[in-house]
DNA sequence: GAGATACTAGATAGATCGATCTAGTGAGAC
DNA sequence: GTCTCACTAGATCGATCTATCTAGTATCTC
């Protein structure tokens, strides 16, 4: 047992996909990249491409999750600091790979809203992870709306990744990180305009 | 002259790409859904689908900035009203279309950012002319950095977009619309924390 | 009317797409 | 040994893709 052909192909799909997007990734790119042979391709996902979408989609959701909980989970900094820290990571990630590298579910995620259920669904499934990953790294610091406040972080996120990620410039990244952080502080219970909302 | 077959094409295609991404929209459709004959999308567009790719941004970039200009341009409310109008202005199109009319430029500026650089050009235009466009609404306030604020905004309305189309709910643009718009009022100058920044 | 230009119309090419199918290989069960 | 089953390997299918090519039609100029 334990061959790896699997893995080989799921990961080799979601860098695809990542870089080039779902539509022109084509399966055979797929199994080249990842030193597959064609059949192998459709023992393991026998739904064809939406079905190794879908997995491919959930299997990148579930390395950042990892990821995000790693950084939400360190002892250093304010909850303002670890959301800049991961908008750091991604300008990392984006100029190592020469702005290939942006968000790995973005994409397919707008190509599949309007023409494929299955895979928006498991597009709409990581969104809600992070979120709430986020969420309940804001939650421990006593904000209060933290799940507001998470998708609000998320969403600056996903969007100045995109703006980065077409510009060829990670300036986007930078702005958006240091007002998000701000905002973050400035809902901090005890803050002078924390309440001022509702 | 004053054929309109080439107007057809252009909205037809922009229509397309905005729904389904660049490319899994095939110039056949793009023919059949403007009516017009398959020798005329190379007569009018001799540099093929990249080139009727960058014109369709184009056309869709334009339209939305009059757009912003138009609601920018009103009398009433201020800068944060303002941004929350062209918010909700997207959820009633996500609603009316069945979540089908996000961003026009998005889906492409992803698939193109590492893909065609013609493509990724002409979406980070766009983009700049829309960054530009809400800087001038946000400095007519007095906001400093408003380049930034404005990118900033961009980013948020962009990834909530993302996310509403993902999760088929108008949640998260609502949510972010609210947040941002605070954030604006924060920057105002005679704001508590306006200067808390540098 | 003659001729040039702009556009329409669609056949066709050649490549590539996702998917199915058959045949073969190899390791473990018994 | 041999039976079984997971997996490899790739030929093949029909559909569809972008792009080119040739004709034909309409419209304007002169």
């Amino acid at each position: 047992m334990g061959s790896d052909t699997r893995a080989r192909l799921l990961e080799a799909a979601a860098r695809l996909f990542r870089r080039q997007g779902y539509a022109a990734t084509g399966l055979k790119q797929v199994t080249a990249e990842a030193g597959a042979p064609w059949g192998s391709l459709y023992h393991f996902f026998p739904g064809g491409k939406e079905q190794l979408g879908v997995d491919a989609v959930g299997y990148s959701g579930a390395r950042f999750t990892r990821l995000f909980d790693l950084v939400y989970g360190r002892a250093e900094g304010d909850a303002a600091e670890a959301v800049r820290d991961v908008f750091h990571l991604s300008i990392d990630a984006l100029e190592r790979s020469g702005w290939g590298d942006g968000c790995p579910i973005a994409t397919v995620a707008l190509e599949a809203a309007s023409t494929s259920e299955p895979l928006r669904h498991a597009c709409a499934e990581v969104f809600a992870d992070w979120r709430a990953a986020t969420a309940r790294r804001l939650a421990a610091e006593g904000i209060e709306r933290a799940e507001d406040l998470a998708t609000c972080v998320l969403a600056a996120f996903e969007g100045a990744l995109l703006l980065s990620r077409a510009n060829h410039d990670t300036g986007p990244l930078r702005v958006t990180a240091e007002i998000m952080a701000r905002t973050i502080r400035e809902c901090r219970p005890g803050s002078a305009s924390a309440d001022s909302v509702s």
